[in-house]
DNA sequence: AGGGTTTTTT
């Protein structure tokens, strides 16, 4: 089977890519009986044999250049996976490529795909391939452009745009369709052509069978060598005429209007000879002004001759004047779209500016910049080749030589000047791994792929992650920009599918109203029939719907003409309407439905803002606009809400020419931004406050979209921002200081409390109520869990706690149980704790009976080092000390004496003394025993320090050596005890007076009526009188 | 207070 499987496998890579894909899948994974396997090779190898003896033959025109280099580049397709053409306009190669390629055998296993960056071009070069071959285009040759495909399975070469190339991965992710790949016009670096040349360079590691021919029109094609592993390169001449290049810098010093050069160098040109003058300018406005200054200078060139503008928003009908014959001399006013896209016959001259209006995505203001800049050197170069077409020419370049040599080679690729959203989205539908791996020729950098990033984000179309969510699968499947698609989607599920459709189509494709030079204000009149003042995308709809009905009613003819009157492209609604089409047809693919009935403005504007979240806009002060992330921008002039300027607006687009322009605006309500915008929302908050009804603290929201301040204010419960916070308020605001009053027994005790302290205070001035508060509100804190901060959450806990332990944990009385439980850990003594810097530790052993017996304390040695009276209230705490004290009293006084005052106590202690916790061991167990009934005396109470650690235990004991009660488990214990003290409690037998105050200290040695244990008190023990 | 280079996408 091994061998048998190699040898079809072998045949099938005879075949055809796709076939050995496909079959050889098969092989591999044997599925499939050898025989149908082998049935199927032959089936393949049938077709492929039909397919070669078909291929049409190749003649190649042996008068241009190229032909001289076909013999290298079949050798080079041969060995090598890419190679690099570099070639002049006129050497033919777009045309004598692709028949070099199907000489050398290619475009059998696989179709030469042969990519244009533009349709038209794609259309021409096709149909001049099938002349020459002599074939019928759409057969053996045939193209593939958007709304337009004349490929069959008989085709050889595919011409299309490197768009179709681009989206045909998304099925085809090895191009197993191709076996020769031809990107023409690398040089122009879009995009796509940036993007192909990365997908390339991987799928040649992959696909080894795989050619790949990148021309290049630079003077730099070793970069693009390079980016191939070293392709080679193939020099081709052009066929073009000298052309002679002088320089005409302006004066310095001389004050002279802006248009004055233009016109000189006209004239200049105009006197050496006949022949049509090239004139490029950066923008609409500049074409404007040269033509007036040239019409106005009574100038010999001007005067014979025809002044005619050429720019890519002129109505078909007028650039077309620039293209037809004319016998005077004609004068052409350009833009850039005459350096590449349209050529104009018959120059003779060009007068170059060495300006052009350069888009650029600003990374900080995240708009889109369209600046005049100075042009590259490639730029310059190809200006100036666009009079050396026909005959010798002449180049005028309106600056210093020395300019020229110093200006940067090349434009910057698009790559590093766009907006990467869409490349990004693509990147993650076709799983490419991360953006800054990918093999760019020049790699954008890692902000604008961050940028990328976060617009998507926006969209919601990745996650935080930057994982694809569904909306971002569905949208890399709509071929427009990602705002666009999510625009489409929104109104899916808005119910404004029809609408947003035609506004997505329009806003994809270029705007169908023209504005001839000569004819503005006639033509603004026409389009502001449409215009609607509170959204520029209504216009839009009304466009389309008038134009929808004339299109219905009148004859062709008659549309056109009122296409005409109505300033409306007839060939940009065309363009529109095969956009919204197909829109359409992948809308209905993805499962959505359009509506029947008309969606309102709200529906509409909801689903666009879904795409436009980040250019929001509020209005300032005066005309401008507070845009994201702080930015400002004007409504453009053209917009109809100029006059209105509504005080929220959203914009398709944001330019910044001369200054930050936003067009195509409508008014939108800055409640759609919280619900479309959750996920980008910035929250603030105001200082909490306390909230009587919602019993919990609670602060005012304020929301925002990229800093800007939407009007809507809510109050929320501050525990779901900042639930420790929170917590804490609720602790010293409700609790504490009795803003909550719930219905617990703990309440009126703190009542008590409270008064009793400021009784004290009142006597005794030192002590302030803050104080008295501060302790309270740690006896709360040690309680209450961390998810309480509101009354309601605080009740429900309560209850539970309750039902588990009745009554015992907000009953003052079992303060002393709690607390013997909290004891031995680090929660009683924070303080102490984190004073302990060695960690030495001391352990505090209660020893009623039997050694090992008892309360195991432990404590950090250096917390006791440091102690002074004010820590003492960390050792007997609040209530706890209260119950001491009423321990005490009831004691003899030579019991009293026993117990001395804590600092010595550790002094005495570390010399092997008694017990410091003696205290607290006393009062736990004097009231065990009073709550029994039974009287314990100090005297019976012993402690010791026990070395090592020992599990806490507690045994209690009566003066009769009875065991009250015992046990390791300090939580079962206090349980078991806190029964017997509840039952004591019920039976009236315990009943311990709240008492404020700060004890000082239990002196040892000292007469408790001698030495104060109230600060500052000196009266003794409070309740005494 | 006042106006934009260009191209492309199953």
């Amino acid at each position: 089977m091994d061998d048998r499987a190699r040898q079809l496998r072998r045949r099938l890579r005879a075949c055809s890519c796709e076939a050995a894909s496909t079959l050889g899948k098969r092989l591999r994974g044997e599925t499939g009986s050898l025989r149908e396997l082998e049935a199927a090779v032959r089936r393949a190898e049938l077709r492929a044999s039909e397919r070669r003896a078909a291929a049409p033959r190749a003649a190649l025109d042996l008068s241009l250049p190229i032909a001289a280099k076909a013999e290298e580049i079949e050798a080079a397709l041969r060995e090598r996976p890419a190679l690099v053409v570099c070639g002049e306009t006129g050497s033919g190669k777009s045309t004598q490529l692709p028949l070099i390629c199907l000489r050398a055998g290619r475009g059998l296993r696989g179709l030469i795909g042969h990519t244009q960056p533009r349709r038209i071009a794609a259309r021409t070069i096709s149909r001049r391939l099938a002349e020459e071959m002599g074939v019928e285009l759409g057969r053996e040759v045939g193209f593939k452009v958007r709304f337009d495909d004349s490929t069959n399975p008989r085709t050889y070469i595919k011409v299309m745009t490197d768009g179709v190339l681009l989206a045909e991965l998304r099925r085809d992710r090895g191009l197993l369709a191709y076996d020769t790949i031809i990107i023409d016009e690398a040089h122009e670096r879009s995009l796509n052509i940036d993007f192909l040349l990365g997908y390339l360079k991987r799928l040649l590691d992959r696909r080894r069978d795989l050619r790949v021919v990148v021309t290049s029109a630079t003077l730099d094609p070793e970069k693009l060598s390079r980016h191939f592993d070293g392709a080679p390169v193939i020099e081709v001449s052009g066929r073009m005429y000298p052309v002679e290049v002088r320089y005409r810098p302006p004066e310095s010093g001389a004050e002279v209007e802006p248009t004055r050069p233009i016109v000189d160098a006209v004239e200049e040109a105009a006197a050496l000879g006949p022949g049509d003058v090239l004139v490029f300018l950066p923008g609409e406005r500049e074409i404007r002004e040269a033509t007036a200054a040239l019409r106005e200078s009574g100038g010999a060139a001007a005067k014979g001759a025809e002044v005619l503008p050429l720019y890519a928003r002129l109505s078909a009908a007028d650039q077309l004047r620039a293209f037809q014959s004319h016998e005077r001399r004609r004068i052409i006013l350009a833009t850039n779209v005459a350096e590449t896209s349209v050529t104009v016959p018959g120059v003779h001259y060009v007068v170059d500016t060495g300006l052009a209006r350069i888009s650029r995505y600003g990374s900080r203001s995240r708009v889109q910049g369209l600046e005049i800049e100075p042009i590259s050197r490639a730029s310059a170069d190809q200006r100036a080749g666009r009079c050396g077409r026909v005959a010798d020419g002449v180049c005028i370049r309106l600056y210093a030589e020395d300019d020229y040599q110093h200006r940067v080679l090349f434009t910057d690729p698009e790559i590093v000047r766009s907006n990467l959203a869409g490349v990004l989205l693509r990147m993650k539908a076709l799983r490419l791994g991360e953006p800054r791996e990918f093999p760019f020729v020049d790699p954008p950098s890692p902000r604008r792929i961050r940028d990328a990033h976060d617009a998507l984000v926006e969209l919601g179309a990745i996650d935080a992650e930057g994982k694809l969510t569904e909306i971002g699968r569905e949208l890399a499947t709509v071929p427009v920009d990602p705002r666009l698609g999510r625009m489409i989607l929104a109104g899916a599920s808005e119910g404004s599918l029809r609408e947003v459709l035609i506004i997505a189509a329009c806003l994809a494709s270029r705007d169908p109203r023209e504005r001839p030079l000569e004819a503005r204000d006639r033509a603004d009149a026409a389009h502001a029939s449409f215009a609607d003042p509170s959204s520029d995308f209504l216009a839009l709809l009304r466009i389309w719907e008038e134009s929808r009905r004339q299109a219905a009613e009148l004859s062709a003819r008659k549309y056109r003409k009122w296409c005409g009157d109505s300033f409306l492209s007839w060939r940009g609604l065309r363009e529109w309407e095969d956009l919204h089409e197909q829109l359409g047809r992948i809308v209905r693919g993805l499962g959505y439905r359009q509506n029947d009935k008309p969606a309102g403005y709200d529906a509409v504007h909801q689903a666009l803002l879904a795409g436009l979240l980040g250019n929001i806009g509020l209005r300032g002060e005066r005309y401008e606009y507070q845009g994201a992330h702080g930015a400002e921008f004007f409504l453009h002039p053209g917009s109809g809400l100029f006059e209105r300027k509504p005080r929220w607006v959203m914009a398709a687009e944001m330019v910044r020419t001369d200054r930050p322009y936003a067009r195509m605006v409508a008014g939108i309500r800055p409640e759609w931004l919280e619900t479309l915008g959750a996920h980008l929302l910035e929250r603030s908050y105001s200082t909490p406050s306390w909230d009587d009804r919602a019993a919990a603290p609670v602060v005012v929201e304020r929301v925002a979209l990229y800093g800007l301040r939407l009007p809507s204010k809510r109050r929320v419960l501050y525990g779901q921002i900042n639930p420790a916070h929170a917590r804490e308020i609720f602790l010293r605001q409700g609790l504490v200081e009795g803003a909550f009053r719930p219905h617990a027994d703990f309440v009126e005790h703190n009542e008590r409390m409270i008064l009793e302290t400021r009784r004290l205070e009142a006597k005794a001035r030192r002590r302030d109520l803050q104080g008295e508060a501060g302790a309270r509100f740690d006896f709360f804190d040690r309680r209450v869990p961390a998810h309480v901060w509101s009354g309601k959450s605080f009740d429900r806990w309560r209850h539970k706690a309750e039902a588990q332990h009745p009554r015992l944990l907000f009953m003052c009385e079992q303060d002393l149980i709690v607390w013997a439980e909290e004891l031995p850990s680090e929660v009683a003594f924070p303080d102490a704790v984190q004073i302990a810097g060695d960690r030495r530790e001391l352990e505090y052993h209660y020893e009623p009976g039997e050694p090992d017996d008892g309360v195991v304390l432990q404590l950090p040695l250096a917390a006791f080092a440091d102690l002074d009276e004010a820590k003492l209230d960390w050792l007997v705490p609040g209530l706890v000390r209260d119950r001491a004290v009423e321990m005490l009293r009831g004691l003899p006084k030579e019991q009293r004496r026993a117990i001395g005052p804590v600092p010595s106590v550790v002094e005495e202690f570390l010399a092997s003394g008694p017990d410091p916790a003696l205290p607290l061991v006393t009062s736990l167990a004097s009231f065990v025993g009073r709550s029994k009934g039974i009287e314990i005396r100090a005297a019976d109470l012993r402690a010791r320090a026990v070395p090592g650690h020992l599990r806490p235990k507690l045994v209690v004991t009566g003066p009769d050596g009875a065991v009250l009660a015992e046990g390791r488990d300090l939580l079962e214990l206090k349980q078991r005890v806190s029964g017997e003290v509840e039952d004591a409690i019920n039976a009236g037998q315990s009943e311990v007076p709240p008492r404020g105050g700060e004890v000082l200290g239990l002196w040892r040695g000292a007469d408790l009526d001698d030495r104060p244990l109230f600060r500052g008190g000196g009266h003794g023990i409070p309740g005494d009188h």
